[in-house]
DNA sequence: ATTTTTGTGGAGTGATTAGTCAATCTTTAA
DNA sequence: TTAAAGATTGACTAATCACTCCACAAAAAT
């Protein structure tokens, strides 16, 4: 019954499939049982609305990617455990991860606060920075690894998406990936 | 004086700079400095002209990279030519590169004929699947590899365009993150 | 020379859009 | 119990948009 994130949800669906101005806010209202009213009293604008939307996805993205960490993890098994949930979020949840990937590439990002971004980068960013410390990771820069492994998965997943393997195939593409990307970066 | 590779060049620049449906046909127009019924009597419809963009900027790019190959070159060689080509048009062209960014995460990208889309990229398939024949890449779907290249190329791309390193270094860059995809698809 | 085709301009149009507003309903707080 | 604050509605508006239409000019074909 929350309408927030009913409005949320809708604006995510029609964006998707129609682009961020071919989807009207009257629609997004309307899919989402709301008002034009409530809609507007929520966001002050399409382009907040837009913004916000990304924000919680964003937001889910990175819990689920910090959640699960167990003691005594090798930093092997720690890099592991994070890629191959970032997989199967994405592979999940392929309307979320549509969506930002076309906010990336769009030019809303700019409209995106650097406070922001480092909020939701910082945990990745520190735990890299860590790993090239301790010697594993290879000295690089760590955004140019971010950068490396983010596409790294973008490409996979969108192999996995366009050619319907089954499951078991999946996760031993998914398996093999990490080797690959691994190998890579260390 | 062409009016239709006006009416082009101007919808780029402002599709990157605000958006496909945050550009209205009225201002490409303007931009291309020709008359509104111009704009329409060269496209139909405003998608028209989206994707005959897209398919302008696709021919150009896979004209430069299938172009400069030489007698006798290694299966390798050409290889690291075409990515080192590729990385460098990205690079010098990066409005019509984040153009193509934009347009394939967006729901524009169903509206490109599937023959087109073999058009531009049955040489690359072609090349692979021949490296593959050879031994020399990894027996892996020739769409796969082609998804694994295209986001590394877009995601070193996206950190020498962020980080602005000096031409030395970002030549290292590129040298070493063709080794880092070499190694990973042979 | 004359017809036909193609290119060009720009005012005009009907539909659509983001965003407003004043009126009601609901919840909270005193 | 009452007052204030927040939530919700949907009709409304001013602006904007994709696209049309018709007049005319240039070029090509006859």
């Amino acid at each position: 019954m929350d309408k927030q994130e009913q409005i949320l949800k809708a604006a995510l669906r029609l964006f998707v499939e129609f682009g961020f101005h071919g989807t009207p806010t009257s629609k997004i209202a309307q899919e989402a049982g709301v008002s034009n009213g409530t809609l507007f009293h929520y966001y002050k604008t399409k382009d907040e609305l837009v913004v916000a939307l990304y924000v919680y996805i964003k937001t889910k993205i990175t819990g689920c990617i910090a959640s699960g960490k167990e003691e005594g993890e090798t930093i092997k098994a720690t890099f592991k455990r994070m890629f191959v949930s970032s997989m199967y979020w994405a592979l999940e949840n392929p309307i979320e991860f549509r969506f930002t990937q076309q906010f990336h590439s769009s030019p809303y990002l700019s409209m995106v606060s650097h406070e922001e971004i480092l909020k939701q980068t910082r945990y990745l960013m520190d735990f890299m920075q860590e790993a090239i410390d301790a010697r594993v990771l290879k000295p690089l820069p760590t955004d140019l690894l971010f950068t490396l492994i983010s596409s790294h998965l973008a490409g996979i997943n969108e192999y996995l998406v366009a050619s319907k393997v089954d499951n078991e195939k999946q996760k031993e593409i998914i398996n093999h990936s990490f080797d690959l990307i691994w190998d890579m970066i260390t």
